[in-house]
RNA sequence: GCGGGAGUGCCGGAGCGGUCAAACGGGAUAGGCUUAGGACCUAUUAGCUUAGUGCUUACGCAGGUUCGAGUCCUGUCUCCCGCACCA
C-alpha cells in the first residue's frame, strides 16, 4: 500500500518552493477559475469548503493542462460580524482573530493540495485593499451612484445594524436569523437601481449560468409593466375669481370644464363688486352663498385668494384645501395703487388659517406681469404651504384655461396597475397605511378607527405582515375618488395588504378580476363589477382572459389589446401614463459596525457631508477602539472621529457607518488580476487579460446578492471608464450542498465532518476523488463515507499498476485493442471533465484502470503498457493530484506533472472493429457461464465453440442493408429468397422475421467468420484457464455437432460437456 | 399562485430514438485465495424458464407519435428549491 500521507506532505511542498502554480500575463490564452473566496471563521474548513475548492481545482489543474495560463487564486473575504462578535465576547482584536482564522484555513488548504497562486492572496480586511473600497465609494459618489436619505430601513436588533433588502430573508436577518425591525435612519445607498434595466437585460447574456440563478435575478429585480392612473379626490370645488373677474372670463372657465370632465362638483360663484371689490360685501356674499364642509377644496385667483383666505378666517369648519393661484398679501407692489388697496384689511392671520386646511397649495407665475413671484414664496412660507412655480399660459394665469392649474387644483391619488384593462371594474381603491395621503384624506367620522388601524399594522413587523396567509384588514377613510373612466365615485380604504414600497402605494381594486381585492370586497360588502368575461364573479375572481364586457367603447375587445388601448386613452386625457416598475431597490450599504471598511466621508457644519480627498485615504480603522457590545465602537472612538473639513478645513466630524461587507466581495475578482498594486484600484491590462472570469464557483446562497451586487459594480465601473466589459462572470457553477441526515452540514446542527480525519486517515486524494465521484458538481450529496474506501482501493490499483515490476513482451496480439480503448478514453475523459462530469471521468478511468490490469495479467505489449500508465497518470492529475506527482517521478520524469499537457488522443487508434472482436470473446465467455448455470456442470469435460455457418454472415448483411427501406419482413424475405442464400429456404423462413423484428439480435459491428474465429483463438487459452478444460474452436461447415447450426453471428455454439 | 429542477434496481447514479435488465461505484449474498483479513479475485443481486446463450415485464401515472421510446409530444401525480398579499 503506498503512503499517502507521506508523499503527499513532500509534493505540496515540492510545489510551493518551486512556485509551482504561479502565474503570470503571457502569451498563451488565459484561463480564469475562480472560487468564491470563503469567510475565515473560526471552525476553519468543513467538508462544503473541501468539496467546491476540489471542483474549482479541477478544472483550473484541467484548464491548466489543456495549455492555458490560469489564474486561480484565493483569498479571504475578512471583514465581518462575527469577529466583531469574537472580540466582544472574548476580548481578542478582531484583526488578530482574523487573521489567526486565516492561517488556520490556509494552512488546511494546503493540505487538501489546491493549485492556488498564493502570490495573488488577499484579505479583505487589509488597509491595502480596503482603501480601494473607499476609492470606489468616492467615485460612485461624484457618479451620483451613492446617496445618503433617511429612509425605514432594515434593523437587525441582534447584529446591532442595518441590512440591505437583499440580506433579509423571510424577514428574518440572513446571518443571525432574528426578525428584523423597520427604523428610519439616514443612510448611505448605491444606485443599484439605476442599472435594473440592463442587470435584467443581461441575464440573456448569461449563457454559462444555471437557469435557477438567473430565475431568482429576474424575479428579484421584478420588472412589471403597468400604467399609472390618477384618480381624481372626490371634493367640492369652489372656485372665487379675483379683480374685474367672471367665472368665464377667467381661468376657472377651464377649470370648469375639466372638474366637469372628471365628474368633480364645484361652486363658482359669481362675486359682487367684481370691478370695485369690497372685503366686506365679497366675504359675506361667498359665507353665505357657498357651502363648505371638511371636503371643500377652495381654489382662488389673483384677488379671490385674498377672499379666499379672509373666508377661512371666518370659517367654523376645516376644509381640505385651498389652492392660490397668484396669490398675493399685499396691495402695493410695482409701487401701482390697486383700486382695493383700501377696501380691504392687509392683516392676515396665517396661524389660524393653517390650521383651518389640510393641504396648501401656492401656484406662482414665473412670468407674472401683475403679482411678482415673491409674493407667491411669501405665501408659501406663511402658510407652510407647497410652492409651485409654473410658467402660465399667459402672464396672471388670465387665460381662460391653464392647464398647469387644472393639474395642481385637482387632488389625486396616483395608482399603479398591471391590469389598465379592468378599470371599469374599479370599484374602490386602497392605500398602504404609510401612504402619505392617508390621514389627509381622513374625514373627522373615520379619523379615530383609521388611526387605531394605522398604528396597528404599522406596529406588525414585515414578515408577520406580509406572511401569506394574512388575512386582509382594511378601513374606510371617508373619502372618494372617482374613477377617471366611469366617473364613478368610489371609496378610499387603507388595507394591510397593500405595501407603500412597491408601485405608489396605492391600488385600484378591482374585485371581479383580482383574487385579494375579491377578498376583501367581500369582506367590506364592496361592489363587484364584472368587466372581463369568461368567469364566474359570484364564485371568485377571474383572473384569466377574456373579451371586455360593462367597459363603455372598449367593450368587445380581448383583455389583451385593451391593455393598450385603455392605457392609450387615458394617456390622452392626460390621467396617467404607462410606466415600469421594478422591485429592486437601492442597495443600502451602512452598517453600523466596526469591523468594516469606513465610508470615507466627513460631516462639516459649514458644509454638510463632504467626501474625503483622494490622496488621504484610506481611511483607517483606529486601533483605540472598545468592544463593550454597546452600539458602534467607532461612535466612541476619538481618534477616528474628529477631522478636519477637506473644503474648509474647520472641524469635522467623520462619518461613522461601516460599508457592507459585500461591498468587499462585489470586486475583489479585479484585486486578484493585480493584487499588489498600490497605485490603482486595479492594473488596466492585468483586468484586460484575465477578465471576465471564464468560471466562477460557489454556493447557491450567493445567487442574489454577491452575485447582483457583482454585476452592478461591474457595470458601473465600466461607466467609470474602468473596464471595457458588461458581465464579470462568464459561465457559473452553483455547486451541490453535502447533507448529512437529510441536512446541510453545519456547526449549530452538529453534522459538519472535519476533511482531516478523512486525510489522515486516507489521504487528501482519496478525499478530493470521493468527493468528486460521489455526484454531480452542481448536485447535493448525502454524506456517507460507505464507498471511501472504494476509492482508496482504487488509487492504490493505479499505483500498484504504475510501480510493480513487469516483465512484459515488446509487443501483443492486445495492443491495438487497449490501444483503442486508451485513446477512446482520452477524449471521453476530455468531453467530460470540460462538461464538469467529473464523476464520469473517474468512472472512465476505474473502468481503463480494470481493462489495463487484466490485460497486463494476459502479458500486454509494454509500449502500450507504458504509454497507458501514463497517460492515466496525467489524466489523474487533477483530481488525484499528489498520487499523480508521485507516480509521474517515478516513472522517472523529473518535471511537475502538474505542468504537463493533457495527453492527446490519437483518434486513429481508436478501432471499433478491434474492439468489438475482443469484447465479442468476452461476451462468450459469459454465454458459456449462463450454460454452465443452466445445465448445472459444474465442471466441464470439454468445450467446443462453433462459429457461425458463412452464410449466417451473409444474411446478416443483407438484412441490415435493406432495414433502412422497410420493415416488413415479407418483403425482406421475397428479396433475399432470389439470391443465393435461398438454399437455406427453411432456416430463413424462422430466422427473417426474428432478425427483422429485433434487430438488436444481429450484432452492431459485423465480424467476418475468420476474424471470429481468430478472436476466439486469441483467448483459447484464457478460457481454458478458467473453466479448466480444453476448449475446442471450430466453424460450423467443418462441425460434424447438431448443434452448430445454432450459432449465429456474434454467437457462436456452445457444446458443453 | 409564479418560476426553476427532479422522478430509472437495495443505494448513489448512467442513459444525446434501436447492441438496456440497465454503465461505473457502493451495499448485500455466495465462492476462491489465504494463518487471518477491513487486502485481492470471481459470480449472483426484476421475474420466469430452458441443453442452450432465451422469454416476459420494467424506467412516477395515463395517453400519443414511431417498425421501434427512460429517451420525442400531450395530459397528470409526487417531491425538492427559489420568489411571493408586487397591484
Amino acid at each position: 500500500m503506498a503512503n499517502f500521507v507521506e508523499f503527499e506532505r513532500r509534493w505540496q511542498q515540492e510545489w510551493r518552493k518551486h512556485k509551482v502554480f504561479h502565474v503570470i500575463e503571457d502569451k498563451k490564452k488565459k484561463y480564469y477559475c475562480l472560487d468564491m473566496f470563503p469567510y475565515p471563521s473560526g471552525a476553519g474548513l468543513h467538508m462544503g469548503h473541501a468539496r467546491t475548492y476540489s471542483i474549482s481545482d479541477v478544472y483550473a489543474r484541467f484548464m491548466r493542462m489543456q495549455g492555458y495560463s490560469v489564474l486561480h487564486p484565493m483569498g479571504f473575504d475578512a471583514f465581518g460580524l462575527p469577529a466583531e462578535n469574537a472580540a466582544i465576547k472574548n476580548n481578542v482584536n478582531p484583526r488578530d482573530w482574523t487573521f489567526n482564522n486565516i492561517t488556520l484555513m490556509k494552512q488546511q488548504q494546503d493540505e487538501l493540495g489546491l493549485s492556488y497562486d498564493w502570490d495573488r492572496e488577499l484579505a479583505t480586511c487589509t488597509p491595502e485593499y480596503y482603501r480601494w473600497n473607499q476609492w470606489i465609494f468616492l467615485k460612485l459618489y461624484e457618479k451620483g451612484l451613492a446617496y445618503r436619505k433617511n429612509s425605514p430601513v432594515n434593523w437587525c436588533p441582534s447584529c446591532q445594524t442595518v441590512l440591505a433588502n437583499e440580506q433579509v430573508e423571510d424577514g428574518k436577518c440572513w446571518r443571525c436569523k432574528n426578525i428584523v425591525e423597520t427604523k428610519s435612519l439616514d443612510q448611505w445607498f448605491f444606485k443599484i437601481t439605476e442599472y435594473a434595466e440592463e442587470l435584467l437585460q443581461d441575464i440573456d447574456k448569461l449563457e454559462g449560468w444555471p437557469e435557477r440563478v438567473k430565475t431568482m435575478q429576474k424575479n428579484w429585480i421584478g420588472k412589471s409593466e403597468g400604467t399609472e392612473i390618477n384618480f381624481p379626490v372626490e371634493s367640492n370645488y369652489v372656485l372665487l375669481h379675483g379683480y374685474n373677474g367672471r367665472p368665464d372670463n377667467t381661468l376657472h372657465a377651464g377649470l370648469r370644464d375639466h372638474l366637469d370632465s372628471l365628474g368633480l362638483k364645484y361652486q363658482c360663484p359669481v362675486m359682487p363688486g367684481a370691478g370695485q371689490p369690497k372685503e366686506e360685501e365679497q366675504v359675506n356674499f361667498v359665507l353665505e352663498n357657498c357651502k363648505f364642509d371638511e371636503n371643500t377644496i377652495i381654489v382662488g385667483h389673483s384677488l379671490g385668494c385674498v377672499v379666499a383666505m379672509k373666508v377661512i378666517e371666518k370659517l367654523d369648519i376645516k376644509i381640505k384645501g385651498l389652492v392660490m393661484v397668484a396669490g398675493f398679501t399685499q396691495p402695493k407692489f410695482k409701487d401701482k395703487e390697486r383700486p382695493f388697496t383700501d377696501t380691504f384689511n392687509w392683516n392676515f392671520d396665517f396661524e389660524k388659517i393653517k390650521g383651518k386646511v389640510g393641504t396648501i397649495k401656492i401656484l406662482s407665475g414665473i412670468n407674472d406681469d401683475a403679482v411678482p413671484i415673491e409674493e407667491g414664496r411669501k405665501l408659501a412660507q406663511a402658510l407652510s404651504g407647497e410652492l409651485i412655480e409654473v410658467t402660465s399660459e399667459k402672464p396672471h394665469f388670465r387665460s381662460t384655461n391653464e392647464p398647469t392649474v387644472n393639474l395642481h387644483a385637482v387632488s389625486s391619488i396616483k395608482i399603479f396597475t398591471t391590469r389598465p384593462d379592468t378599470i371599469f371594474g374599479a370599484t374602490f381603491m386602497v392605500l398602504a397605511p404609510e401612504h402619505p395621503e392617508a390621514l389627509k384624506l381622513t374625514t373627522k367620522e373615520y379619523e379615530a378607527e383609521v388611526k387605531k388601524f394605522i398604528s396597528k399594522v404599522l406596529l406588525e413587523d414585515k414578515f408577520t405582515r406580509t406572511a401569506e396567509d394574512k388575512e386582509k384588514h382594511g378601513v374606510f377613510t371617508g373619502s372618494f375618488v372617482i374613477n377617471p373612466l366611469t366617473k364613478e365615485k368610489i371609496p378610499i380604504y387603507l388595507a394591510n395588504f397593500v405595501l407603500m414600497d412597491y408601485g405608489t402605494g396605492a391600488i385600484m381594486a378591482v374585485p371581479a378580476h383580482d383574487k385579494r381585492d375579491y377578498e376583501f370586497a367581500t369582506k367590506y360588502k364592496l361592489p363587484i363589477n364584472e368587466v372581463i368575461s369568461g368567469g364566474d364573479i359570484d364564485k371568485e375572481a377571474y383572473v384569466g382572459d377574456g373579451k371586455l364586457v360593462n367597459s363603455g367603447k372598449f367593450n368587445n375587445l380581448s383583455n389583451e389589446e385593451a391593455i393598450d388601448k385603455i392605457s392609450e386613452h387615458i394617456e390622452s386625457l392626460t390621467m396617467g401614463k404607462r410606466t415600469t416598475q421594478y422591485k429592486l431597490r437601492d442597495w443600502l450599504i451602512s452598517r453600523q459596525r466596526y469591523w468594516g471598511t469606513p465610508i470615507p466621508i466627513i460631516y462639516c457644519k459649514s458644509c454638510g457631508p463632504v467626501p474625503v480627498n483622494e490622496k488621504d485615504l484610506p481611511v483607517k480603522l483606529p486601533e483605540d477602539a472598545q468592544f463593550t457590545g454597546e452600539g458602534n465602537p467607532l461612535d466612541k472612538s476619538a481618534s477616528f472621529l474628529n477631522a478636519k473639513c477637506p473644503k474648509c478645513g474647520h472641524d469635522a466630524r467623520r462619518e461613522t457607518d461601516t460599508m457592507d461587507t459585500f461591498v468587499d466581495s462585489s470586486w475583489y475578482f479585479l484585486r486578484y488580476c493585480s493584487p499588489k498594486n498600490e497605485k490603482e484600484v486595479f492594473s488596466k491590462e492585468a483586468v484586460e487579460y484575465w477578465m471576465p472570469v471564464e468560471q466562477y464557483i460557489g454556493g447557491i446562497e450567493h445567487a442574489i446578492m454577491h452575485l447582483l451586487y457583482s454585476r452592478f459594480f461591474t457595470k458601473a465601473l465600466r461607466d467609470l471608464g474602468l473596464l471595457k466589459f458588461d458581465e464579470p462572470f462568464v459561465n457559473l457553477l452553483t455547486h451541490g450542498m453535502i447533507t448529512m441526515g437529510g441536512e446541510v452540514m453545519s456547526k449549530s446542527k452538529g453534522n459538519v465532518v472535519d476533511p482531516r480525519e478523512v486525510i489522515s486517515k486516507y489521504g487528501a486524494d482519496t478525499l478530493l476523488v470521493f468527493v468528486l465521484f460521489s455526484a454531480l458538481p452542481n448536485k447535493d450529496f448525502e454524506w456517507s463515507e460507505t464507498g471511501i474506501n472504494g476509492i482508496h482501493k482504487f488509487l492504490n490499483k493505479v499505483h500498484a499498476l504504475a510501480t510493480e515490476p513487469n516483465e512484459l513482451p515488446a509487443h501483443s496480439e492486445f495492443d491495438a485493442y487497449v490501444e483503442s480503448k486508451l485513446n477512446r478514453l482520452i477524449i471521453k475523459a476530455k468531453t467530460d471533465t470540460l462538461e464538469f462530469k467529473f464523476n464520469y471521468t473517474l468512472n472512465s478511468l476505474m473502468e481503463f484502470t480494470s481493462i489495463l490490469q487484466k490485460y497486463k495479467e494476459r502479458g500486454l505489449g509494454k509500449r502500450v503498457f507504458d504509454s497507458s500508465v501514463k497517460s492515466i497518470v496525467l489524466m489523474l492529475c487533477p483530481f488525484a493530484p499528489h498520487l499523480s506527482e508521485e507516480l509521474w517521478h517515478d516513472l522517472g520524469n523529473k518535471t511537475f506533472a502538474s505542468l504537463e499537457l493533457w495527453p492527446n488522443a490519437d483518434e486513429g487508434k481508436i478501432d471499433e472493429k478491434i474492439e468489438y472482436e475482443e469484447e465479442f470473446a468476452l461476451g462468450v465467455r459469459e454465454d458459456i457461464l449462463s450454460i454452465l448455470e443452466l445445465t448445472k456442470i459444474r465442471q466441464p469435460q470439454e468445450m467446443k465453440l462453433i462459429v457461425s455457418p458463412e452464410w449466417k454472415y451473409t444474411l446478416v448483411k443483407e438484412i441490415k442493408a435493406r432495414l433502412g427501406q422497410t420493415r416488413d419482413s415479407g418483403t425482406i424475405m421475397k428479396e433475399i429468397m432470389q439470391s443465393d442464400l435461398k438454399k437455406y429456404g427453411q432456416d430463413l423462413v424462422k430466422l427473417i422475421p426474428k432478425l427483422v423484428q429485433d434487430p438488436s439480435k444481429m450484432p452492431l459491428i459485423d465480424l467476418k467468420q475468420d476474424e471470429e474465429t481468430k478472436s476466439l483463438e486469441r483467448n483459447k487459452k484464457v478460457l481454458e484457464e478458467e473453466f479448466k478444460c480444453p476448449v475446442i474452436i471450430e466453424i460450423a461447415e467443418e462441425s460434424r455437432d447438431a448443434k452448430a447450426r445454432n450459432g449465429m453471428p456474434g454467437k457462436p455454439a456452445i457444446v458443453v460437456k
